[in-house]
DNA sequence: GCTTCACCTAGGGTTAGCCCTGATCTGCAA
DNA sequence: TTGCAGATCAGGGCTAACCCTAGGTGAAGC
């Protein structure tokens, strides 16, 4: 049996090794390393590992991007994410892109030694290990009160970045009413209190909205700076909704 | 010699310590441990270590906090900060604190092995060293035409948490007119380009403020969500300012 | 003394963003 | 088919947030 440990901080891989070989994981097989995603996937494919340690933040592929592309050829690997937050974004990502019975594990980087070798037994046995830390991050993703549309989810970035109605519905390709009706039920969601709630505090919904999602982890900071560049850098669609592309597609026609 | 590594994370005590004990530093003393900031002044007073490893991000006392007390009693500590984001933050809050020629050091943990020793004999030395990922921060808090002032400072965390114009006014005891001239002065060091200047890309400058603060570590999560339960819970002064401690106890008497 | 600089204040104007109602269209399920 | 729910759009009202100019204060420095 192969296990293959994928970081880019040594330290962490470096733990991660220590771990798996005092338990008994490392009797039967190897454990290998990459460094980054790209490499994560040809060992993968390569190796054919039962289980995978991803780290989610890396250079050149993010472990997401990876894990998908890993499950695309091998939808039986192991996959186990490894995370220094519990951020409702790599949640919300993550459960698009795992086979709906596959086995996967989500453990942060401060968990315990206990924990990991807990998560990878499980995994191998083919359950599910999730984190105690981001248990009520998940519900929250399913609650439907609570759980925030793709719209919503795209309004909610574009302010994050610092752009305005008009300019969010420009990339979008939609009017700045359609924008404003989004953030609308966006703040909602977020439970900001409005103007006409005559709350003792007073917020500004829009920052407040921003503020409130990086608390939860709906946003992030490096996910923001990646969108930023993509949202100032090109000119066109940004998400992949049906509207937006088919009025990109009129336009450019 | 002694030295004190400050840490609550158990792998990066680890990691250090098997650091030092490989060098040369453990020949004529011990490395001693703590789990937070406030063990870590108390070891601190008892062993008086020559040099002492502190996180920031700490349960109890942040490092930034723990190093003022030690410095306060033993200002000839060498101090070295560990810290996992280059966070401008961090940077203004130590530049306060240390002494006008005292040593220390500021190391990212994803620092090599190598950095990590060479900043330690800097430091035992009498010198500083600057992780080379945090120079250009440090250049920043010294450039006049983008080092904010601590009114400017103010304002910026007042909108990160999503206040109106309004509240902070209230609570900073001053008019919406001083607060307007604020965060104007804000977005003109943070680069952010208003209605008038006519630009291709439309921003809210509010939120593009926030933004820009949390892509140049001016501001963190962590830190705000401080402030925000600060704001929120209690009523009277938040921040030291002479005007604000005046109007509070004129207003109380 | 004077100057400089940072900060607060003021007034008056423009606009973006929030609020409400209500209409249209879609897809989904009873 | 009917009804329900969601998303989009519209118009009109209101206020917070930005823009400009300009005067006043206090501290630091020549």
């Amino acid at each position: 049996m192969t296990i293959l440990i994928v970081d880019d901080e040594e330290r962490d891989r470096l733990w991660l090794r220590n771990l798996l070989s005092q338990g008994d994981f490392s009797e039967h097989g190897k454990i290998e390393e990459a460094h980054d995603g790209e490499r994560a996937v040809e060992l993968a494919n390569k190796l054919q590992p039962a289980l995978i340690f991803l780290d989610i933040k890396m250079p050149k592929l993010s472990g997401i991007k990876a894990a998908e592309q890993i499950l695309k050829n091998l939808p039986n690997t192991g996959i186990i994410m490894l995370s220094n937050f519990q951020d409702e974004v790599y949640v919300r990502q993550l459960w698009k892109i795992v086979p709906p019975n596959g086995a996967f594990g989500y453990v942060l980087k401060n968990a315990s030694n206990d924990q990991v070798i807990e998560a990878a037994r499980a995994v191998l046995s083919g359950d599910c290990w999730i984190h105690p830390g981001i248990a009520r991050v998940i519900q929250r993703t399913q609650n439907k009160a609570t759980n925030l549309t793709t719209a919503e989810y795209e309004a909610l970035i574009c302010i994050s970045v610092g752009m305005t109605d008009h300019a969010i519905a420009k990339r979008l390709y939609l009017t700045e009413k359609a924008i404003q009706s989004r953030l609308k039920s966006l703040y909602a969601k977020l439970g900001i209190p409005g103007r006409s709630e005559a709350q003792e505090t007073e917020y500004n919904q829009r920052c407040r909205a921003v503020f409130v999602a990086l608390q939860r982890g709906l946003v992030n900071q490096s996910e923001l700076q990646e969108w930023d560049s993509k949202i100032s850098g090109t000119k066109g669609v940004i998400f992949d909704t049906p509207q937006a592309v088919a009025a990109a597609v009129q336009e450019e026609g």
